[in-house]
DNA sequence: TCCTGTGTGTGAAACGTTTCATTCTATTTC
DNA sequence: GAAATAGAATGAAACGTTTCACACACAGGA
């Protein structure tokens, strides 16, 4: 353990270098400088250990070289595997990363926003279904899956065209009885457009098809409850299943198999999100992927760049990655 | 949208009140002022929509409210499940979460360290398998897992007596031949102690085991080459395997089934930590569990406390969860 | 009435940057 | 060769807190 002695300033630098203090600041914000001067400086700086002193600059200036991520929760993969990205993205960058979770709780999530405000980080990242949110327009902004004020931009998947993928998918395995199953948030969300292109896919080809959705508030039971319908009689109807999530299609799969039907022998499920096992490289079902890396990636990189000309919806495109829930 | 208007500080506050500067410090510092004084101060305070800045504070004195927290990844449920837990335990102390990922990589730990003790946070949580780290000794500093320094209080799960747990729920469930298959990182950790307290049930109880570790850098290719010599025999000869952990667990349980053998009917599997599965209340496998919640609640207990009194090993108790990888 | 002691509000100084008006140097132009 | 100009380094002021030496008021003892 080294000694607990008082850190070197810029002042300790521009004296070893022999240099004005504004020189050393310059130098350590990429501001044109002699390149004696700048030599100098630097092996100052290095001789002493010195680094930036982030809550001076935060004072003064209003660069923190943070970012704000803010999320429902770590638990789902889903949420876990995009702070890992953007904390990955943001490092990249240089910046550090202030994280954030919300449990879904609109109070939770407009006190983070204020107090991420109010300490001037150099831009927020969210995912929240709260659409009442208040936010200034001077801290940049990016929403991830749900588009907001037009203001802000929103980084999504194409979940359209994941509906769509989905449909065609299940058609080309076989599945001439296709049913959607969704849990729908009463705020309306990019999510909401994974049926649609599956209907839509649907109807264009002459396939067979239910839609089945549900709001959150009600849960899964109620979801349940359809299906009980559906297995109480003698065939059950459909032989192709497109979940609205991969944890859905988990829990569904579970129903299915308890009922003696067997995926993906009597029914084939496609999910989406494209959740990795387990930190493994498995899928837990056949899925409709989403491109979580360029998600971030993008998100980083509207926020860190000109936002004025950011779009105000990107939508990234999907893949669909076998997982044993369907036939090869 | 609200108006970027700039920003209230603590002299409007003073001046609103008709108090001076130094007061306002300290109604927000939770030092003692007249009654009157404070009240009028809050009101003060409200009506302007005042909120200390945390650089200024960061800048003068070293209160950041600011607490790192150093993991390998975000992917893996355990890290994820601990950024969870010392998120939600920071927020409820008022506390912010500055989290930063180093990928296992000894170059990037010791710069978020480094990085992180420049900006002088209020404490760091790490989980990090670097031996050499450096670490200024006045910042508050809890680990994870590993003994690190005396000086560094470390908080883990017992170990130890999860091995023996494990050891002992097999056998009590009728396994005859018990195995331990773990992968060790060459440098010693509290991990180890599952195979000691394993082998010390089986030692003590003259249960018939056998103990197969191999280091991180082989990979697992080193454990399957180990059962790869153990299928080919006629008879599988065990009956009962503790893994190390339930990522291992379910790759070993992958490659059982894959040579004809049933989990638990023929062999029976129990993993080590407890994760849940996919963010549902199931788990993947039976498994000895840590107290998660604990030891992020005792972790950021022992970091804003006062550390002197902090005792240099904390030991949680694990509990024994049935997934359905052993018999009933 | 005066003096001392205690408790509490006051406000200037300091924290380590960035910024900007100023000074200085060197180069160009007539 | 002198004056004008561009370019670059300089250093004081400012950012919004906390802290601390100080002033002040009031109570109690002589």
């Amino acid at each position: 353990m080294s000694k607990s002695a008082k850190l070197p300033t810029m002042k300790d630098v521009a004296k070893k270098a022999g240099v004005a203090l504004g020189t050393v600041s310059k130098v350590f914000n990429g501001i044109p400088v002699g390149d004696e001067y700048r030599i100098k400086v630097e092996q100052a700086a290095k001789e002493l250990g010195y680094q930036v002193n982030v809550y001076a600059r935060g004072l003064r200036a209003s660069k923190t070289n943070t970012v704000a991520v803010i999320l429902p929760n770590l638990i789902h993969p889903f949420y876990c595997n995009m702070a890992d990205l953007c904390c990955q993205d943001l490092a990249a960058r240089g910046y550090r990363m202030l994280l954030s979770t919300t449990s879904y709780d609109p109070k939770t999530e407009q006190g983070c926003i204020d107090m991420v405000q109010q300490n001037k980080v150099d831009g927020i990242i969210a995912i929240t279904y709260n659409p009442d949110l208040e936010v200034k327009e001077d801290i940049p902004f990016v929403i991830i899956d749900r588009k907001f004020h037009n203001t802000v931009p929103c980084v999504s998947s194409d979940n359209y065209a994941g509906g769509q993928l989905a449909a065609e998918k299940l058609s080309e395995k076989g599945c001439k009885h296709l049913l959607f199953l969704g849990i729908s948030s009463r705020v309306p969300g990019e999510a909401d457009k994974r049926s649609l292109g599956f209907e839509s896919y649907c109807a264009s080809n002459h396939i067979d098809y239910t839609i089945e959705k549900v709001w959150d508030d009600e849960g899964i039971d109620a979801l349940i409850a359809f299906l009980d319908g559906a297995t109480a009689k003698k065939n059950f109807p459909y032989d192709g299943i497109f979940c609205g999530t991969d944890m859905l299609a988990l829990q569904i799969i579970d129903y299915l198999e308890k009922h003696q039907l067997s995926v993906p022998e009597d029914i084939q499920v496609i999910g989406y999100d494209g959740i990795p096992k387990f930190a493994l490289d498995e899928y837990y079902c056949s899925t409709i992927r989403q491109p979580l890396d360029q998600m971030a990636a993008t998100a980083v990189d509207i926020l860190l760049s000109d936002r004025s000309a950011a779009p105000a919806l990107v939508c990234l495109p999907v893949t669909f990655c076998e997982g044993g829930t369907t036939k090869r």
